[in-house]
DNA sequence: CTCCATTATCTTGACGTCGAGATAAATCGA
DNA sequence: TCGATTTATCTCGACGTCAAGATAATGGAG
């Protein structure tokens, strides 16, 4: 036998409202684009639930784990930070204080670039942030359940195709 | 002929320094979820761009937005705008009091609890959210036309799964 | 009818982010 | 080589959000 399962969200219900207040407006875009938004703000949620267990702050895993995936010597410049956080210059700085203070990265001066700076992850840093990633896969996947293998590939597809663009020109946040 | 367009965005480059660096690790979930989440803040900056020329912050029309499609008499509980807008209480006292000092909303006691409060849109803030959205979906349009009408259709439905189990069991924030 | 858990909103202080501008070094053209 | 422009990072003040707790009214159990 089969459960009835609501087959509306919050968007359903959103463009339903807007259709019947102005009829005169085309809203399909918000089908897409209003989920992504929304799907968005829940999963920042989930995340911070996930570190919270690992003592760690969304935007401490944003920054060490861009710092894992350089690989080997785990090292990258402040610029490069931001532009794979799409965080600004002044927050960057801010994070990057904090990081240190707590020992999970070091800043040195970049050698061949006097007005640069280079910020490694620790040892510590990336013991930390190992074990986090992990667990938010699991989590990850467990939020992916309802979907079929073959789905969550067209889904990832259809993604890209509205991503290429902004990565594509980026501008990024100075 | 045909021109080549990059087939990569950031996410694929995300992944595959993953897969590079920790290969035992099934990382496919950020296929799907990682995209969501960079899509959304780049959203959110084409959104506030969008309201620029109005006049107007991202925050502003989120609480409009959804007085507006309340219908007439245009009117909500803080407590309902809080869940429409997935913000917390205190986040919701502060914006209805700076919408309210702008005019574009009024507060008055709810004649059937008096531990309540109704927000109602005045004429001029109907005017300024009717103009704001009406360029926000122009804009929207535009970042989905490269996709066929039965693509966004089917983004749609994939997203709309993954946000069914967030809406149905809505624990909301306080 | 009273008590108490619940609900609704607001208050407050801490905190992270943004945006503009400052500083300094590198680069390019004349 | 000099000056102007660009690039890289940091500083700082303003601001919005959150989380926890305060206040007050409601509604159901007994």
């Amino acid at each position: 036998m089969t459960f009835s399962r609501p087959v509306e969200d919050e968007v359903d219900r959103l463009v339903a409202a807007w259709r019947q207040e102005r009829p005169d407006l085309d809203v399909t875009p918000l089908e897409v684009l209003s989920r992504v938004s929304r799907l968005s703000r829940h999963l920042e949620r989930e995340r911070r639930a996930a570190f919270a267990s690992h003592d760690m702050e969304s935007w401490e895993f944003d920054v060490l784990t861009a710092l894992r995936r350089a690989g080997e010597p785990y090292e990258l410049s402040p610029g490069a930070l931001l532009r794979a956080t799409l965080v600004t210059s002044g927050t960057m700085t801010n994070r990057i204080d904090r990081l240190a203070a707590a020992g999970l990265v070091v800043r040195r001066p970049d050698p061949e670039d006097r007005r640069g700076v280079l910020v490694r992850l620790t040892p510590a840093g990336m013991h930390r942030v190992d074990a986090a990633f992990a667990d938010l896969l699991r989590r990850e996947r467990e939020l992916l359940a309802g979907l079929e293998q073959h789905e969550q590939q067209a889904l990832a597809a259809l993604l890209r195709r509205l991503l290429i663009p902004f990565d594509a020109s980026d501008a990024p946040a100075h």
